[in-house]
DNA sequence: AAACATATTAGACAAGTGTATAATATAGAA
DNA sequence: TTCTATATTATACACTTGTCTAATATGTTT
């Protein structure tokens, strides 16, 4: 049924990471700073998970000296649209509206929200 | 950050039986036609996933002869509401717009669903 | 060239998930 | 009461995910 394959949360975490760097190819460094530090993973944990997206086809890596440098194959957006297509089927029968409804059906949506929605409907016509 | 505990797919698929139940309790025997068959389940199969979700709290059972019969905790618009918004917040910075400017951003939606959700919206103001 | 520092690789392990086989319990038939 | 049929329980096992320690490779310094 989920065809999209949903990443573990560590190994999305990393493809954020690689997917928000402003240069490419990234090392291990880079992303040790950019996503390593902050969930105190040790180095060898991080390139775990980076072979494993290797494995997925996310992404590919070269080694260069005794460094490897790792290269982005996949769209975020792509896997972000995929992953919410999956989501929709699973929980609400595929359609926005239902699940807008069971989210706010009661209490309403901040006329904030309400607002930005409308305008984005209106310029969809 | 996941605070909502996603259950594994094929314990959802047994609580979605559960929840689409017309009586309570159910057997296993009964479980088994509504969502063990399809699935190619073994009765123990389908028995472990009952057991992992009283202990998740969802259900409970109570054993009458040598059947038992099983009791749901648990309500099915909170859950799904709870997974929802976790999965907001993880894929599309917790908003709608945002995740719908990213699945028609493009292309549009269809101008069914458009209407639908114009109307949703104003029934919402 | 030897030693050092450091990055990567190999391998391991626990917890969670999907799934089943073998053992046990129990209602009903003989 | 003994036997049979069947439902449940106890286990087990393979894979995935999160995580690491120990081993190895390689650039740099002496």
């Amino acid at each position: 049924m989920d065809n999209i394959r949903r990443l573990p949360d560590a190994e999305f975490e990393v493809m954020n990471a690689l997917w928000d760097a402003t240069i490419s190819p990234v090392n291990t460094a880079y992303l040790m700073e950019s996503v390593g530090k902050q969930n105190g993973w040790k180095a060898p944990t991080l390139i775990s998970f980076l072979s494993r997206l290797e494995d997925r086809g996310f992404i590919h890596s070269e080694k260069k000296g005794k460094e490897r440098y790792y290269f982005v194959d996949s769209v975020r957006e792509d896997y972000i649209r995929g992953v919410t297509f999956d989501f929709l089927s699973k929980y609400h029968s595929g359609s926005f509206v239902k699940m807008m409804d069971l989210m706010y059906g009661k209490n309403s949506m901040s006329s904030k929200e309400l607002d930005e929605m409308l305008n984005w409907l209106q310029q969809q016509y």
